[in-house]
DNA sequence: GCCTCATCATTGGTCGCCCCAATGATGGTG
DNA sequence: CACCATCATTGGGGCGACCAATGATGAGGC
């Protein structure tokens, strides 16, 4: 069983930098690495916005289901309640949503988009949509569906 | 334009939290959220082993190309050289690798995997094949090849 | 009506990972 | 020989996922 050739001491893989099959073809690590990329490519959008991805998340939920508790946020979007606050009072804090006590609930609070807050959310779709193309230019529009396709079914399996 | 259904103050979409259609239709939102999982996933499945994620890569780089130097082994796992130097010597703790100054190249170390740390990363394969199962179980093997052939495809074109 | 349990917002903290900057030593290039 | 690239290494910043605990408050069982 020759191992892969090493031309001698001096030459040490040099130059090439090849990603080993075992991570090339384990699933888990194409979809991490996949998902550095994204991430990075997003953040660099949103750069300047004074938000961030959970920001964009938590507007998103207001603007579809309306006025919302936070523990709903925090589910619906897969952010950890506690991290749901610091995100809810930073955007209040901007005007973007509003938080009241709900009046039939004693402990839940009733957090509401205001129209700056979808303001900015439709600017943050924009540059979202374009971190999108530059992330997927190499697919087609059908092999880009496909991929949110699978990758949901995976999600929802769980 | 009638807004989504809510119902009355007192009902805040309860119980349901469906995830918004901006999140689910984002490719980089979904790809994220798969990271996600399928790194609980692994992580879980090394817990106990003593290694992480960037052992079973470095391991990898050096079963399939040999000795090599720590400033490679980063660039093919995709790792900082910063986080390469406290893999390796870890690994090199628990005699997985040896660590030894190049000596053609005297800025350069080599670093070369022992039959321990061949045995490890068999270990460690099969805890992470497992969790792979577990990660795409709702997929055909065939989609599970279409989902690696596309990220990997997105992971090229950067 | 009371007791128990669940849920809520909030605080505070941990840990891993990605990333950057700087440094001293060394090689390679022109 | 001077300059620039590369090496291993140190140190640190920032973010995101996660967990535990707490006081206040609802809901359901009996």
């Amino acid at each position: 069983m020759a191992l892969p050739t090493i031309g001698y001491a001096g030459e040490v893989n040099s130059t090439a930098n090849p990603t080993p099959a075992r991570l090339r073809t384990l699933p888990s690590w194409v979809i991490n690495q996949t998902a550095i990329a994204a991430n990075r490519l997003t953040d660099r959008a949103l750069a300047g916005t004074g938000s961030r991805r959970h920001h964009f998340a938590m507007l998103s939920a207001l603007d579809e289901f309306g006025p919302s508790s936070q523990a709903d946020l925090g589910r619906c979007t897969g952010i950890d309640r506690s991290d749901v606050v610091a995100v809810v009072t930073a955007m209040a804090e901007r005007g973007f949503l509003e938080q009241r006590p709900d009046p039939a609930h004693g402990r839940r609070n009733i957090v509401t988009l205001t129209p700056a807050g979808k303001d900015h959310l439709e600017s943050l779709s924009v540059l979202l949509a374009d971190a999108q193309n530059e992330l997927l230019h190499a697919l087609s529009p059908a092999e880009s569906r496909t991929i949110v396709e699978l990758l949901t079914r995976v999600l929802d399996s769980r």
